[in-house]
DNA sequence: CACGAGACCTGTTCGC
DNA sequence: TGCGAACAGGTCTCGT
């Protein structure tokens, strides 16, 4: 069944699917016909002026400060952190946190501004980074410490040095849901509603599970779950990405997430949706049955 | 400290 | 059809 989701969905390989398209995409095929100037990669580009429509955008520094650091700097590299973008351009770094509803696009100065529409930075060829956030909970963050907007966060869940023994101290430690446990970025970072839910799903664990409680067994499954459901939404996310047209079709592929009422893949139990920490969590209740605390 | 409720926002969908 | 309520991918702050 088809479901569309309203707006884009910004967890880790969302913003791991814009963070690739706004690195230089010489190993990228593309249209044809599409000019140099068209090309998304904003890597190399020279920051000509800024805008700002809506002043929370910017979290730090204030306006004028940053416009006037910003300007003249080069874009060095566009990279990931949980669910931040990473922009280093010379001593200072520009990083943007999307939220709820933010995306980021490249297009020539010369496109019409579009509503929602919060930053843009034009760039000295002719070309502009725009950052558009409907919902106005995106942020960004021009810094010379990375680590004081990053500092906080958790290990990279898709970073291969991470054990699941590692994920079980630092769930263990807590009483409170797994489903909670797993939305927390300082414990690991890049997670979101519909990932969680998923991931718990594939580890067969009730989303209620205090922490500790889980088993360091159910800690390494869940950790594995976790990495599957990402590499599977970078892929699906990726498959129809074309700059242009930027919308992945992982949504068609979830197994509980907003599948209430709709059976099991595995087994036909309707699936059961309940507020958990605030938010809606989707779960098997037969094959993710709560199997108690030692 | 841990936890839950409320706040921040706009747009879309649902139910009457 | 119209209209208000409910809901949405995330995180911070404040009160208990």
């Amino acid at each position: 069944m088809r479901r569309r989701l309203s707006l884009k969905m910004p967890e880790l390989p969302e913003v791991e699917t814009i963070v690739c398209s706004l690195r230089n995409p010489a190993d990228r095929a593309f249209a044809e016909g599409q000019s140099l100037r068209e090309r998304p990669g904003i890597v190399g580009r020279q920051v000509a002026g800024a805008r700002l429509n809506w002043a929370k955008t910017l979290a730090l520094p204030d306006w004028q400060q940053f416009q006037q650091e910003v300007t003249g700097q080069t874009v060095q590299a566009v990279t990931r952190r949980g669910k931040f973008v990473v922009i280093p351009m010379g001593t200072n770094t520009l990083l943007f946190h999307l939220r709820m509803s933010g995306d980021l696009r490249v297009e020539p100065q010369d496109a019409a501004e579009q509503k929602h529409d919060r930053l843009l930075l034009d760039f000295s060829d002719g070309t502009r980074l725009s950052f558009n956030d409907p919902r106005k909970f995106g942020r960004a963050w021009w810094a010379t410490d990375v680590q004081s907007v990053l500092g906080d966060l958790g290990p990279e869940p898709l970073d291969e040095g991470l054990t699941g023994q590692e994920m079980y101290a630092r769930w263990h430690r807590s009483s409170r849901a797994i489903k909670t446990l797993l939305l927390d970025q300082s414990l690991l970072a890049g997670v979101g509603n519909i990932y969680s839910d998923e991931a718990l799903f594939l580890a067969r664990i009730h989303p209620l599970t205090p922490g500790n409680c889980l088993t360091p067994v159910q800690a390494e499954a869940l950790l594995a779950g976790v990495r599957q459901v990402l590499h599977e939404g970078i892929e699906r996310n990726g498959a129809s990405i074309d700059w242009v047209y930027r919308g992945g079709d992982f949504q068609n592929y979830f197994r509980v997430y907003q599948r209430t009422g709709e059976p099991c893949t595995v087994c036909g139990t309707p699936i059961e949706r309940r507020v958990i920490g605030q938010r809606s969590s989707h779960f098997c209740p037969h094959c993710q049955s709560f199997t108690g605390c030692s």
